[in-house]
DNA sequence: GTGGTCTAGACCACC
DNA sequence: GTGGTCTAGACCACG
């Protein structure tokens, strides 16, 4: 699992976890069965205390997202309502819109936008590839 | 101008606001030298303390999106940020991670994220020129 | 750390405070990485609101001078102002203008003024070297 | 007379006023018996409400600075305690501190911020020339 | 009427 | 413990 954190967003911290995990179960990101990152190497990655993924994670459970076994770690339960292509599409249109927003603001363009974000689309394949390796 | 504000989306109310007149600005809503809502009657119609409203133009004017003027309102500036280059690209980048980590978890690859970026672009320039007209 | 409020001054007592931890950080009085004094002793001795220091401290995060971490403190960071240099230009020319401007109704030549402010800037130089020693 | 109004001080602007007038006069920037200008043309330069500096003018003649004769304006009376030479140095090189201060928040050196006021120095002389002049 | 400052006190997220 | 948000209400400067 890859997440990204802001801390300057005003969103609590582990609320901004929950939902990232809601989306990638939701989308089959992540596989039912398959284990979310152990609570200690997750928070040190993420420079945040423990305390606050625990929340996150508790958050998820109350919610019926994920199944905690002591012991052994937390797993994602199966999805009964996965999100439909055009709802995907839909969602990530909002995120994108409020980047658009940004660039906006910031006297950036199309092009380079369009740049940027294929730059950055490639830093997380990467990322992704070397936490494989590990 | 009509905004739109989530008590319980645990995102911080003055920075919905803060959100929604930036979009009002980047697709047009409001031109350059209008005025925004006055303050109090805002705060009225939004259920929400005046403090609220007064942080969040605040915020705004220290981003540089609005004057204010005491004793005659709160204005849109033309957008022209006074960051260096690199700075803008940094702060933009930092947006785009966001919306590629979410992709990722909605599985939605490069090519479909470049071209729905693409689309939105083109939507908000649509908004931009379809607003100057009138 | 000691800050000295003017509660008759006409300026408002936040500013005072932000000027007077520029005033520190510029020479050197805290450096970077350092922490300011928490919100809350710190309102305590200054017989000031808690609201009151925050919103400076805020002030001070919005400007670039100090980075605030929630459950943490704050702290000063390295100087690296993210402007553009003609607005840097622009924002430093300003204050210059109120200073000569001031020169003037105190009956003082430029040949003067250049002098003072020469001087000045070499002992703020000789403040942040003898700082940085200790 | 010239004055510099900053309305972001946060210091109230009539205020910024009378002190102005105060060093003034008590410099022989302006001489006893010489008038102010009036109120409305004055506060047309300054882009400021009338009522504003009718309350720096009623202020300075509360303390015994300025006299007012209606229908013919306001005269600056004799100072029983003009500034001597060194106090006029010190009052200024506190101004320029401040200015030094924010120079290097700016990132901006000795060699430049000289050749800045060098250059603001002569703007204000062509200015009153200018004014003179008409 | 406008926006700005300050206080007092409650609740929350994070360490 | 840290800082952040929000409310309610008082007072001020400016137009």
């Amino acid at each position: 699992m890859v997440f990204q954190l802001n801390f300057k967003s005003g969103k609590a911290v582990y609320l901004q976890l929950v939902d990232q995990v809601k989306v990638a179960a939701a989308c089959g990101a992540v596989q039912p069965g398959e284990p979310l990152p152990a609570i200690r190497p997750l928070a040190e990655e993420l420079r945040v205390n423990r305390n606050t993924v625990a929340k996150a994670y508790a958050e998820l459970e109350s919610q019926g997202i994920i199944e905690t076994v002591v012991g052994k770690g937390c797993f994602v339960r199966p999805t009964n309502s996965p999100f439909k292509k055009d709802v995907r599409r839909k969602l990530l249109a909002e995120t994108i819109d409020a980047a658009v927003v940004h660039a906006h603001h910031l006297q950036i363009g199309k092009d380079e936008f369009l740049r940027l974000a294929d730059e950055r689309f490639d830093a997380l394949e990467h990322k992704r590839a070397r936490a494989a390796l590990s």
